[in-house]
Formats: structure tokens, C-alpha cells, sequence
DNA sequence: AATGAATGAGGATTCATTCAT
DNA sequence: AATGAATGAATCCTCATTCAT
């Protein structure tokens, strides 16, 4: 990748999302990212070596972005605040993002996405992994296998952020408020 | 549609199935079906008339048969029973049908979706919801929007089952157990 | 060809001159020949060995039947009684069979056809090139090329009758007799 | 259709043609024609959506062409001169572009084509309507129905120089007065 | 004899990629 | 760097023909 101009690149990045949001991955193509993104054919080649490269790399992008970057300022709050910003956080990012996640998702069951790219399990799993375990230890979160946990949180922000994108409703105060209540309920010790 | 043969037209759904969960619907070919089906690529005309109908029939027929047969069982039970009875269910099917949800959940965001296969919204979300209001009456269940709730037990079921067929894990009794609690805990009044 | 049944035969070329006249000889297809013939595809190749085989079988059948028929009726006529008549006859042979004659000129383009069909050209010419001969030794005739001649007459009624075919009009005693006249004009002397 | 290539489109055009000409629009495929044109098959769907849109452009291309360009420098003449004319020009350019007038006619009986281009029916026809009745005002030309003169003109016309250039025999002087001689006495008063 | 399900070669069309401008 | 016309491999689909019943 030898990318001249950053705006053109997002504009690429930006089509292959929304495109895939209203086609799919299955209708992706190549002319058609050209054309929504306002460049070239040929343009498109220059920065990307194929359309497998182009894919990768925007996975590989959304995924660093991701939820990665709110981490660093909770580290020092209790457990329990850590959650609740964290799923805070998530739920936002979910809905104001879901064409990502959708595009994401996509590419996960491609046969585009590399073997590197498959590996990308990310710090987000790990740091909240740990959070766990400091519950865990905290004696405030039960005792159950990590892998019940995590699932619920993933699969739960996944789902209820899907479904309001999917309805268009806005992610109230309150929504998150339940949600997480919930969501403490079913962990907490 | 004109079957003649049974075992035919299932061998071209296994097929389907198969080659989703390998490649993703985005690398689904018909002569790939036809050549895992082991029938020659005109015999899949002889029972679709196009690719699009071979996906939609198979989703229709996955949605119907689905989680859907186990509800009768249980209508009389009391509302906690229930739910434990269908959340061991459901965790059973999902992970003994991975491939069978993988592809519908591509297939929901393919182009070859119809109006009419996305309409299939099924009878077990509203039992679901019934349930889980027949709990919020019995006040045994939050009284939380039934939205919030039932996007706990679709995410956190689909989720779990998905982990445990990428690792391989086998489904037993402890994690049945124990997720549900969770579950349980999470929905309680 | 091992015919059993003469209704059967007869159902194929109906369906196959029907189905040339409704979308032209490029959308003729077996399996619509068998079904507008009601009979199954099958059953088409007891009666013939391939399409080839079925078209140019059927073309041969339309030319022997043809308009050679009236000519013996007529040979002791004078010259332009005998004109007259098979003017009228040709006319109306070829309004009231118009699949007929649309089918055998798409026939003739096509690459079904045998080095024997084309060779069929048929005893009519030949019997109308004579009764010119005649009609120009008689005098009442113009000793112009008889290939000059011919076109006229064989340009002119099928012109003519593809024309009123088209139209769904009607061929009239007026316009038998018009049209005559200007044939007549047109090579007498 | 974004034709870039004046040349190529020619090339395709052309292609097409003498493919009709040869194997019959039955056996025109796109393949052939990329061949022929020496252009990739991709190439064709550069300058045309499909193969319908090809050949109807082809024959939207042909009509226009065709025989109008004759008309404009023959209107001041006398009837009988003007006729004369469009008789001797007629015949050249059919004897000479008899690919093409295969095309028209196979292409009218198939089915690619397209209600606008059914339309088609040319000025030319118009235009020789007109002359014809201009011919009756004057008394030189028959009083017999419309249809009947012009089946014969465009009958005889087609006959005459379609067996001409299916004999290869060339169109001399004399074939040229002879048959106007013939067209003449047909319809003069 | 009659049938039509099964087949695969062949045709139309798409689309990732190249390359001359 | 940027472009988009050109390309052909790969895809979907059709249809003449076969063959077991």
C-alpha cells in the first residue's frame, strides 16, 4: 500500500461500508466502490494491491479503532464503574457504528479475510477478560467460567445495539441504564 | 419447485449448508452445490429456478422446522421451567446446527433475500415475549422492557453456542447450568 | 423416423410452425415444441432423432404439400387463365398459412438446415418458369429474363400475402383481382 | 451504451452481419462476435448492455442508414423519374448490402426485438406512399389500393436482388431497365 | 411406446484486474 | 497519480439429448 492522499482513502473505506450495509458482502464490487467513493477504477488499484487487500485492510482498521481506544482512561476506576462505562461506551459505538459492525461481521464468514486478519482477536478481548477476573477476585462477580461471561456481554451489546439500528431507536439514557442493570444482575456474585 | 426426489432436494440443502459454514455465502457457486451435492448443475434447475430460490426455500425450511417444534412441549409448565427447558434446547440446536446458523445469518444479509423470506419472522419470538410477560404478571421477572430482555436471551444463546462450535467445545450439563443462572439472574424480578 | 402415430406426428408440426410464428425460430425450444404438442420431450425423439431432424422433416412436408397440389387441375388452361388461377390459389394458400411460410423462411437462415433441404427447390418453379416459356412463345408474354419475370410473381404474393397476414385483413375478390391486374401488366406483352 | 471506439463498434457491427449472414441469427452468439470483431467477449459489454441491445441498436443503425439518404436529391423530379431513381439505387444498395437485409429480416422475426424497434417502419415507406398517390393525381399511376403498388414495389425489389446476390450474378444496366421496364407497366395508369 | 428427471456442454453476463494514456 | 476502456476467467443459466421406468 503506498496511499498518497488520507481523504481518498477514507472515501474508499467509507463506500466498501456502506455498501456493504445495504447489499451485503455478497454484492460488493469492485466498480461499485469506485463509483460511491467518487474515484476511479484504476484509482482504487493504486491503493490496494487487490480487492482482498482492500478488505483485509479496512478490517484490520475498524478493528484497531474499534472499542480499543476508550480502555486507557478507565483502568484506574472500580470494577464495577469500569463495566458500566465500558458497556456504555460499547452500546454507543454499536449503534453510532453499525454499518461497521455489519461490514465486520460480513467479513468474518468471507473467503476474503486472511489468515492474519482471522487472528486479529483484539486487546479489547483480553482487557476485559481481566476486568473479570479482578471481579472475580473482588468476590463481586461470580465464580463462573470466563467464557459464560464474556459471551453474555459480546453477544448481549451485539444483539440489543443490532436491534435498535435495526428500529432506528435512539439508545436512550434509560435503555442503558436497564440494559446494564441486567447485565449486573446476571454477573454480579 | 417440482421435487420428485426427497433425498435430492436434501442433499442440495446439505450441500448449500456445508459450503456456507466453508467458504461464506459470498463463495457459495452453483456448480460448487451441485458438485457437493453430487448431481449434475442442470438437475439443481430441475428444482430451483434460480440460485435465489435455492437460498430463500432453504431459509424458509430452516426457519420453519428451527427451534419452533420444541414449544408445544412446554406450554404447561410454569414459566421458569420453561425458559430453563427452551434455553437448554435452544443451546443444543444452535450448536448442533452451527452450519445451519451460520447460513441464515449470511443469508440475511445477501442480496438474495426476498421480501417474503425476510418477513419470516417467527412464531418463537413471539412465545418468547408471551413468556416473558407471563413472568413480569407472576412478578418473578424484571419489569424492564420486554425489548431489553429478549435481545439478553437471543444475543447471549446465539453467542454462547457460536463459541462453543468455533472451539469445539462439547455442551455440557455445567455450562448448560451455568448459563442459564446467569441468564436467569439477569431476567429475575 | 419410425412413426406410429400419423395425430401425433401432425401435433409436433402444428406446435413447431405455432411456436416459429409466435417467437420466431431462435425461441424455438424442444420442450415447448412438446409441450404446446402435449406430449412428452421423450416422446419427440421417438419420432425424430434431434431437432435438426424434426425442422427439416417438417420443411420437406410443408414443400411437397405446398402449392404444388393445384397445379394439375390447370395445365390445360390457356397461359393467363392458368396465371390467374394460381395467382388466386397462391394468395390464398398463403394468407391462410402464413406460420407456414414464416416458418420455412427462418428455416432457410437457419443452420439447421441440410444440404438436402436446400436443394429442394421445388417442381413449382420449374412449372411456373415453363408457363412463361410458354406464355412468351405464345407472344403474350415479354421476352424479358425469366428471372426477372419470377421475382416479380414470387416477390409480389408473398409480399402481398405477408402483408394482409400481418394486417389480419382479409384477401378480397377486389384485391385478387387488383393485384392480378398489376401482375398481368407487369409481364404481358 | 459509452461507445469510446468508433472503429470497435463498427467492428461489432460488421461482425454481426456476416455472422447472420452466415449461420443465421439462430446461431449468433456473443462469443462469435467478439471473435470475429477481434475484441474480448468482456468488450461487447463496454459498447452494450446485452445482446438484445446489441442487435436492436444494429437495426436501429441499419434503418436509419439505409435507403433514406437516396431521397432528398429526387424530390424535385417528375413521379416516373423519381421512381426510376429509387428503383436503380434500391436495387444497388440491396444487391450490395444483402448481409445487411438478411440481418433486418431475420432480426424481425426473432425474438430480441424491441417494441421501438418493431416501430421503425421507415420515412421511406412514407415517402413512397406519398409518390405513389402524387403519381395517381397526375393519371399516370393506377388507381388500385395503396397496398397493393407498394407490396409489389418492395416485393419485387427484395426478390430481385436477393436472388441476384444469392446467384452472385452482378447488377448490370440492362437487369436494372429491364425490371423498372416490368415495375413500370405494373403500376402505370 | 411414452415419459420426464437428469445431465453437461455451451451461451450470456459479471467483475477483478491490467495497462495505455 | 489518476483514469477507465479492455480483457477473459468464472459465474449463472438454458436446452438438446439420454435413459431408467
Amino acid at each position: 500500500m503506498k496511499p498518497k492522499d488520507e481523504k481518498k482513502l477514507q472515501a474508499i473505506f467509507d463506500a466498501t461500508i456502506t455498501l456493504t450495509g445495504q447489499e451485503g458482502i455478497v454484492g460488493l464490487t469492485m466498480s461499485k466502490i469506485a463509483k460511491t467513493a467518487k474515484i476511479g477504477i484504476g484509482t482504487l488499484y493504486v491503493y490496494f494491491e487487490s480487492k482482498e487487500e482492500l478488505v483485509n485492510e479496512l478490517y484490520r482498521q475498524l478493528k484497531s479503532k474499534g472499542t480499543l481506544s476508550m480502555i486507557d482512561d478507565l483502568k484506574q476506576l472500580p470494577v464495577k464503574l469500569q463495566l458500566m462505562e465500558i458497556w456504555k461506551n460499547t452500546l454507543h459505538y454499536q449503534v453510532e457504528n453499525h454499518a461497521q459492525m455489519l461490514f465486520m461481521e460480513q467479513f468474518l464468514n468471507s473467503p476474503f479475510i486472511s489468515e492474519e486478519s482471522r487472528g486479529l482477536s483484539h486487546r479489547f478481548m483480553e482487557y476485559l477478560g481481566e476486568l473479570l477476573k479482578k471481579g472475580q477476585e473482588q468476590m463481586i462477580i461470580k465464580q463462573a467460567d470466563e467464557g459464560i461471561l464474556m459471551s453474555l456481554l459480546t453477544g448481549y451489546s451485539r444483539q440489543l445495539s443490532s436491534q435498535l439500528a435495526a428500529t432506528k431507536a435512539p439508545l436512550t439514557e434509560q435503555i442503558i441504564n436497564e440494559s446494564f442493570a441486567v447485565c449486573w444482575d446476571a454477573i454480579k456474585s
